[in-house]
DNA sequence: TTGAAAGCGCTAACAG
DNA sequence: CTGTTAGCGCTTTCAA
């Protein structure tokens, strides 16, 4: 009941190992072996339904044509919209994905990573947390190819593929002011990663740009693990405090949805006197009523860049000198609602 | 720069592999090895770092740490949640996950079960498609522990976790007959599942037991890899020919959201005089306006459920009679909005 | 209490 | 053109 190994189809069919592994790897033509073998070797193949036992293969070869994906939630739409489509063309190419979610603790991340390590995955892709720069590091001299995405993490040599978070946050920040908004306020999360700052500076810029002073009364950053009732709480406070707050501006996607449910509980209107923009655009913010603005990433972009250049390190020859790192920086889209 | 092995370790230490290997896998106990000697290894262990290679490991023992998770699309919120929860349990007895998407193509699914076979993971999760029951009974018969979800089929004995579906149904058409409604459309996926019948059948059970004659003119199959415009067409013509519609279901969430923006396209207003109910509850259903109605399914006890059976076949005693195969139904819960 | 050695299934260098 | 063989890094039996 076993499946069958190489060995019982060598036997099978008369011939050597070898001639079966190079059969298998497609290296019958180069070798030359004979039609009629190759033909009566892959007969027994199918009849027997051998698979190669990848584990056996990667420890000899070395590599598990597999790719270890480092989130910070599968279950963020964001993430797992990318995730679907890195799948698919990784797939393709016939890599698998393993995934696991960090929740922005840098420990687990590190723990991840070693998992990922001793499993030899081929390559990583990461939405990284800060405090793993050294472990990042400890990959990329190994040569071990490695994207990160969504968050850079600018004391690191290493490819990345973002968006422009400053260009985003800008754009959000003059869409309100040229609405005629005067104190809008930011609601972000309390990790200081790159791309969140970038978004913030987006926004302050955009207030002094156009003679407005940032208040930093209305800057509201809500921890990570907050629970609903602590972010509603945190909400409540900004516009008990601020009553002249007239647009707020959510830094994420989840913020903003816990921010919809919030003003939907106090019964405050979003109308003309009071305006919502969203970072990330999901079903969520075409359907609200009225619908949310939103700074549009590129997900489909993301993900296409990020399979390319992992495939292309992976498929590259890693004894050559290493080629420059890609630094892919995308375009926000600001959609008006 | 190659990371160092078992080897490496018992050279510095001065002690045999083996003595290594036993200390490593908590064996030294039993083993009576001397305290200093476990001292000494560990510390060089740490050291140098060492991790032992799980690929090597895996092809000894014949386990890979490794869960497959098989759904249709892990971008949908249904399947990410599950995959977030799973992930979590899983990860907490040192359980990975590698995941992949079906699209409902029972030629990528059998596909995926090799590739995963061929990695030998331990234990596969799926949310099958039609078509693979042979593939899953193959597994059945190596006694690799699997567990079906979302979806039953019924002519395998496999372990499964599913929601009443067709109580869900049940509900659904009754909380709409008893808002007076009386053509109540029912639009679905054109996929033979279990779970879609069911909530079909439970849909009109309680259109007959509250005396109304089911319409086949009102009952939608939209294809799943239908475009949205194609969907739209089909919407439409639903609308268009049978004006009297008073209500629609859905029987699928990412259905429900695509009606959504239909009706909001058309205009159509959500009201007294036309009502909507969804299947899987979702952050755009509580904050649509009006809100939506829906069948809420218990994701966390759903996953909850599965990672349970997996990890108890997985510490089971294999040579052992099987055991009886665990049969989970949960209840769907109504949610009147 | 520890070590030697076999072998998991496969690839690839080398020999013929 | 095909076969023999040496490992990849680890676990585990058996012996000492």
């Amino acid at each position: 009941m076993k499946p069958p190994s190489i060995k019982d189809i060598a036997k099978k069919a008369e011939v050597s190992i070898t001639t079966v592994s190079f059969i298998l790897n497609g290296k019958a033509e180069k070798m030359r072996i004979s039609k009629e073998v190759i033909k009566r070797v892959e007969g027994i193949i199918l009849e027997l339904g051998f698979k190669p036992n990848q584990v056996a293969r990667s420890l000899r070869t070395g590599n598990t044509k597999t790719i270890g994906l480092i989130v910070e939630d599968i279950s963020n739409p964001f993430f797992s919209a990318i995730a679907r489509r890195i799948e698919d063309k990784a797939y393709k190419k016939g890599y698998k994905i393993t995934y696991s979610s960090t929740e922005n603790d840098p420990a687990k991340a590190r723990d991840l990573i070693e998992m990922f390590k001793s499993r030899k995955v081929d390559a990583y892709i990461i939405a990284p947390v800060p405090g793993i720069e050294e472990d990042i590091k400890q990959l990329l001299a190994d040569k071990i190819p490695v994207v990160i995405f969504d968050r850079n993490l600018p004391d690191l040599d290493v490819n990345y593929v973002v968006v422009d978070n400053f260009e985003g946050g800008y754009s959000a920040a003059e869409f309100l002011i040229k609405k005629g908004r005067k104190n809008i306020a930011f609601v972000t999360v309390d990790v200081e990663v790159d791309q969140i700052n970038n978004r913030y500076l987006g926004y302050e810029q955009a207030l002094k740009d156009h003679g407005i002073k940032p208040n930093q009364q209305t800057l509201v950053k809500i921890p990570f693990d907050s629970t609903e009732e602590d972010t509603d709480q945190r909400l409540k406070v900004l516009f008990d405090e601020n009553p002249e707050i007239d647009a707020v501006f959510f830094s994420t996607n989840y913020l903003a949805v816990r921010g919809l449910f919030f003003l939907k509980k106090i019964k405050k209107p979003i109308d003309d006197g009071f305006m919502i923009v969203a970072y990330d655009d999901q079903d969520v913010f075409k359907i609200h009523t009225p619908p949310i603005s939103v700074v549009d990433q590129p997900i489909e972009q993301i993900a296409e860049k990020i399979i390319d250049i992992i495939l292309q390190e992976l498929s590259a020859d890693r004894s050559l000198p290493q080629t420059e790192r890609s630094k892919v920086i995308l375009p926000t889209k600001f959609i008006e609602r």
